[in-house]
RNA sequence: UGAGAGGCCCGGGCGGCCGCCGCGUUCCCCCGGGAGCGCGGAGGAAAGUCCGGACUCCGCGGGCCAGGGUGGUUGCUAACGGCAACCGGCCGCGAGGCCAGGGAAAGUGCCACAGAGAACAGACCGCCUACCCCGCCGGCUCGCCGGUGGGCGGCAAGGGUGAAACGGUGCGGUAAGAGCGCACCGCGGCUCCGGUGACGGCGCCGGCAGGGCAAACCCCACCCGGAGAAAGACCGAAUAGGGAGGGCAGGCGACGGCCCGCGCCAUGGCCCUCCGGGUAGGUCGUUGGAGGCCGGGGGCGACCCCGGUCCCAGAGAAAUGGCCGCCCCUCCCUCCGGGGAGGCCAGAAUCCGGCUUACAGGGCCUCUCACGCC
RNA sequence: GGCGGCAUGGCCAAGUGGCUAAGGCGUCGGAUUGCAAAUCCGAGAUCACCGGUUCGAGUCCGGUUGCCGCCU
């Protein structure tokens, strides 16, 4: 079958971010770092986050990029329908190999999906800033 | 052949499969989109954001001051702190390279340590005894001569200090010395000549004034309003709130009472309509430009003019990727069949002109020096 | 993407162009003590890096690197 990947399956909207961060589950590999939320119903989509802390220059970054969506358009069949799933570098300085980044893409994402949904505590919506923080309920 | 100098350019190539982004076009469509085809899709620095502009908004009557920048001259340019040619200084046998390269005779400030002395000079070690004074010795024509020591003085040559010591070398001169005199060099001034100019040259004069630092304050000449595309312009939900109008309900008034109707009332309630601000979000700005290529012409050159031709990434948390084969280059191993590893620095975000910084390897042109040969 | 600021021992930091680069905390060595604390004496610096100006640079001027902040 042909393996498609476009626009529409990006995350690209700072709330989908949010509501996938505050959601999702994660997962730790040795090359990634794998948040994932359920959207059911819908196709799954990838959002990349690759921070100036894991190369200093831009073409190292986009380097990592462009595997993570390769190995996302390439493993698409093999990872589970209607989530939302963001991929962040385990580690800085990272040059994984392809296949080695399918593998655990493949791995990691039921995993983070199903740690999905528990509250998290430090993830506490902050107060109005219009109350005083230690005022007596 | 070897060693160098200057300038320009490239920075892997070809093919296959699977993909990505933008635009155009045809078709399908449940109006969200989808399919096919065509075209285009990172750089020489896209980088740092160090200068300069375009563009947009804000401010603005003019001038001066403050503040910042630039700093040989003449040009080039939209502009520049860039570039070109030339001038001057330093370096190099040379081709060439480097220079923030105006003013220290407008003023202020600083010059540690060392040294006698560091800026209207000064005398430590020294040099001198011609003049004046004193002591001693000798001579004689008896108040002078010579020697020696000292004082009062003269001097700045030599030593020494320093980053730097109030021109340098030589000769003359002198008690010793000193631009005191002379020659050359340096420096300053004047006339003339050449040059648009920086400046250069011939000649004459002056006997020497001028320490250094202006990337110290400063003076002079010239330039500069502020912010930056997250600039800015437009459209604009949902929810909450604001304003205007109307309706209903409410209160008050007149008639003896009630109902209807009428008039008045103020705020609050409900409903409807309209208006404005504005969030999410969207559209524009946004890529046709001081543009690229080819040809011709002008100029030493930077650059300019004319003609032809081409349209050449554009956007959003942001496309330009993955795998494979062949070729090219480099390195390693080799049983010479081959095998293995590697191929720079680095990724557009409004655009353009520069500068600076990073960079494996390679190509082209011009020139210099040394040696050899013809 | 744009606009600002900072860099001096392990930490916090002063520093007119003139030295052997203040000071505090901490560390280490020594003295003192039966052992410690306190106290006293002493040690420890490529001034982020590379150039330039100057007789002389932590300081002045360019460039490079790293860190921090603001606009959203």
């Amino acid at each position: 079958m042909r393996l498609r990947f476009r626009r529409s399956m990006r995350l690209v909207r700072r709330r989908d971010f949010q509501r996938t961060y505050a959601e999702g589950g994660r997962a730790r590999g040795r090359w990634l770092l794998v948040v994932a939320a359920p959207r059911p119903g819908e196709p799954t989509r990838l959002g990349l986050s690759v921070g100036r802390a894991i190369w200093r220059r831009a073409v190292q970054r986009n380097r990592l990029r462009r595997l993570f969506r390769e190995a996302f358009r390439l493993s698409y069949p093999d990872l589970p329908r209607g989530a939302d799933v963001i991929l962040i570098p385990a580690r800085p300085r990272i040059e994984p190999p392809l296949e080695e980044l399918r593998d655990e893409l493949v791995e990691l994402c039921p995993r983070a999906l199903a740690k999905s949904g528990r509250r998290r505590g430090s993830r506490r919506r902050s107060p109005p800033p219009g109350e005083a923080p230690g005022a007596p309920a």
